[in-house]
DNA sequence: GCCCAGGGGGCTC
DNA sequence: GAGCCCCATGGG
């Protein structure tokens, strides 16, 4: 009988490699997934986003969503003239509903940007850099305290706006990795984000790539009803084949 | 017409 | 704290 683990992996993940350093192999193994998307994708250049400031509101806006979406979502706010910080705070609540239909659950999103930006206008002066000092932990904690910025928007704030290290995890991590054989379906993003970040080294450039290609993965090849397996570049590694 | 797509909050027990 | 429901458009 083998004990259930209790850190999201599966139980046969190091076998028969007792005599090697788990980090290492684990290690190895995760840059050797890296490479093989980089090769396929060559590097991605995200986050996509010209200023501090869209990349926040594309985090909210990305929730549940796929890009695409946001994309319309945000270049409706840019024509309106919504995607600098005081014009959009002092913008009302219809307004910013109207750019935003595209990007699914408006009226929820809406709420969700005024109450980041009213966070950041009370606390900071506006002044998201001046967030942006705080270091990583608490900066995370602090960003876990605003309605509507769970962990995965916070930590894309944090990495791709904050330019801080910090593992990204999503749907589609779990999804890939659950079918790479990695994760079990039931394991939750703490520990999905442990596995990664005490396997890579902390690099803003590295994680960022990181999480780019798996979305590039996720969503042109390994949906949850008919994956592309045939055509996917991780094909060789996955026992999820159909 | 149906299904599904990069989350998070709120409620119940 | 797990398990549910809600939000609610647009493309395949």
């Amino acid at each position: 009988m083998s004990v259930p683990r209790e850190d999201g992996l599966n139980s046969n993940r190091n076998e028969g490699a007792d005599n090697l350093n788990p980090a290492e192999n684990s290690d190895y193994e995760l840059m050797h997934i890296f490479n093989i998307m980089l090769e396929y994708f060559g590097p991605r250049g995200w986050w996509p986003g010209e200023t501090i400031f869209e990349v926040c509101v594309g985090a909210i806006l990305t929730q549940s969503v796929s890009w695409k979406n946001v994309m319309k979502a945000i270049g409706n706010l840019k024509k309106a003239g919504l995607l600098e910080f005081d014009d959009m705070y002092m913008a009302s609540d219809e307004v910013i509903e109207q750019c935003i239909i595209p990007a699914m659950y408006y009226r929820m999103k809406t709420k969700k940007l005024k109450a980041f930006l009213r966070h950041v206008a009370e606390k900071h002066n506006g002044h998201l850099v001046k967030m942006f000092t705080r270091d990583r932990d608490s900066l995370r904690k602090e960003l876990l305290g605003i309605y509507g910025i769970g962990p995965e928007t916070a930590d894309s704030i944090i990495l791709y706006a904050a330019q801080k290290p910090i593992f990204v995890v999503d749907t589609y991590t779990k999804r890939i990795f659950s079918r790479l054989g990695i994760f079990k379906e039931e394991v939750t993003y703490d520990q999905m984000q442990d596995y990664f970040m005490k396997r890579l080294y902390p690099d803003v450039p590295l994680y960022n790539e990181y999480h780019a290609l798996l979305t590039g993965i996720g969503n042109r090849f390994c949906s949850i009803k008919k994956p592309k397996c045939i055509e996917c570049p991780l094909n060789e590694k996955c026992n999820y084949l159909v």
